[in-house]
DNA sequence: TCTTCGAATTAGAATAATTCCAATTATTGC
DNA sequence: GCAATAATTGGAATTATTCTAATTCGAAGA
């Protein structure tokens, strides 16, 4: 079993010299690396702080550098929350997102088997749409 | 006909002293009547300029404080796309977003009837969902 | 009508996420 | 190894939004 598995995430060293086209330099595999980790959603701070803890000389503008060339890529997401900070999320699959409004969690929603867009939207004709962004915040359960 | 019909909106004057338990100031009838007149997704600075011709003397910081009282007594939707200015809607019908790239020019888009969201979401179970927005971004026909 | 009191407005300062900039450093292709 | 190119860095700049403290407004009661 070699790297970029679902369970164990790759550690920086793991990871290619190249990704997509994407050259993956230092900090960008130690970046991409704390974002594959824990999928919990991190902001660019937490990015940020995470990668200090094994590169302590990064750079915040780095981070947000590297993150602009991971998301422009595809290789990870942008998560977007009303105006809090951008998130985020290295699931590639195709799915949406739900915070928890009591705890701030965010968690990853998949869309139904064989749905699509055109299906429950009245999208006017001719629309090519490059770009969804479907966010919920509510409770959980009995929280 | 009176007021608050769906082809004439109402000027400032015409708007009542209160709407849904919200004291309607002079400030508040001037952005609401603002946010009703052109639908077209206006930024907290366009309503503060627009506003700005009927009422020269109020401030930026008002038509914020106008605004998130609107919102927050559900007489007028925040929209977010990504991490552009907040922009809104007077449109209260169930329906999201989508920008054109070209021209940033945003439309309503609404929901095929009788769709609702655990028709397309694997919501965990036990969810309870107060805000959900979508906004889609993409290419319109031809252009 | 006058007074009072809480709420709304105001101007400007403050905040915070993000982007920009100019200088340095790393990397690639020859 | 050497240029050319790209990435990184620290710090300054930007920008949407919020905060603050002072003032003004307006409704309700005297």
């Amino acid at each position: 079993m070699t790297s970029l598995d679902a369970n164990s995430s790759p550690t920086p060293e793991e990871l290619p010299p190249e990704i997509d086209g994407l050259r993956m330099t230092k900090q960008r595999r130690e970046v991409f690396s704390v974002v594959l980790a824990e999928r919990d959603h991190p902001t660019a701070n937490d990015v940020f702080s995470r990668s200090q803890k094994r590169m302590p000389t990064i750079s915040l503008a780095t981070v947000y550098n590297c993150l602009e060339a991971l998301v422009s890529h595809g290789l990870v997401r942008q998560v977007n929350f009303e105006r809090e900070p951008s998130r985020y999320c290295p699931n590639l699959s195709d799915h949406c997102h739900f915070q928890d409004e009591k705890t701030g969690t965010i968690h990853d929603v998949v869309f139904k088997e064989g749905v699509n867009l055109a299906d429950f939207l009245e999208l006017p004709q001719g629309t090519e749409v490059s770009h969804l962004e479907i966010s919920l915040k509510g409770r959980i359960g009995s929280n």
